[in-house]
DNA sequence: TTTCTCGGACGATCAACACC
DNA sequence: GTGTTGATCGTCCGAGAAAG
């Protein structure tokens, strides 16, 4: 069966086809919920799904990646997020430890020889031509245009890595049917897991509000925020979380606050 | 049954190349 | 100068192994 670590594709895009029932536990100190296959599923679209299994010919969901995971979950090839520390690493208690794993240069002066020609002048293929073996065709699809994607809001039951300024920007439009966002209530706090002090230069705590993990009801974590005391900000302080069954994850680290 | 490991598919990036 | 191509490098899915 898939490892605990697995099936979370949690953050991937709305556009993704949904993956036929499964459902969120958290069985296993692994970040992220394993999903299981019940007798009875409820039909809940809030996964994706990453294999060909669902490929439509056409629209081919894409993986979402976080720009830099951490040096845990880049070991343990696994599943990253932007928050510094990353969930997976406040899930096994090393959140000191999670720092943005060292990037290669790339190569540069490499030569590449002719490219072929634009504008059917050549035997180029037509990027959008689903007969295409051309590996390099799906990554042209999603890349064009240079900078990224702007943020998007994910859909109620996806846990995002994503950090957001401020409110969350409009979906950029597509032609897929509309989905759900989380409601501004449902946005959290970062995790202020540790003093400053020790945090890692990469951690700069700042206003910004992720949106937060969102299980389905029936497995969400035990949030433990901090005494209302002790907030100094008007956004609750989360500083751990329990996970159902199994216990085995409880974290609490000892204080949290940022100076605003 | 649960957790861990890791091969490899796929996504993101960006320098080389092509065209105007 | 701008846009396109395609190689490189990184992420993480998911199957199988190992452990309990
Ligand atoms: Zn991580
Ligand atoms: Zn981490």
């Amino acid at each position: 069966m898939a490892s605990a670590d697995d099936a979370n594709s949690l953050e991937d895009d709305p556009e993704e086809p949904p993956r036929p029932l499964t459902v969120y536990t958290f069985q296993s100190p692994s970040l992220y919920p394993v999903l299981k296959s019940p007798e009875s599923p409820p039909q809940l679209n809030m996964f994706s799904y990453s294999s060909k299994d669902f490929a439509p010919q056409a629209a081919r969901a894409k993986r979402r990646q976080v720009k830099n995971a951490c040096v845990h979950c880049q070991k343990a090839c696994k599943k990253c997020d932007d928050a510094r520390p990353c969930l997976r690493c406040v899930k096994y208690g090393v959140a000191e430890e999670c720092v943005d794993s060292p990037r290669k240069e790339r190569k540069k002066g490499v030569k590449r020889g002719p490219y072929k020609k634009r504008d059917g002048k050549g035997s180029s293929v037509d990027p959008y031509d689903g007969s295409s073996n051309d590996a390099s065709v799906q990554s042209n699809n999603n890349k064009r245009m240079g900078s990224p994607s702007p943020p998007v809001y994910f859909p109620i039951g996806y846990p995002s890595p994503v950090y957001y300024p401020q409110q969350p920007q409009a979906l950029e439009s597509t032609s897929e049917p509309p989905v759900l966002y989380s409601s501004p209530q449902q946005i959290l706090p970062h995790i202020h897991a540790q003093p400053d002090s020790t945090l890692p230069d990469s951690y700069h705590p700042q206003p910004y509000y992720q949106a937060a993990p969102i299980y389905p009801l029936l497995h969400q974590p035990h949030y433990i925020m901090a005494p209302a005391q002790q907030q100094q900000h008007n956004y609750p302080v989360l500083v751990g979380a329990t996970f159902p069954k199994h216990n085995s994850f409880e974290y609490q680290p000892e204080m949290v606050h940022q100076q605003g």
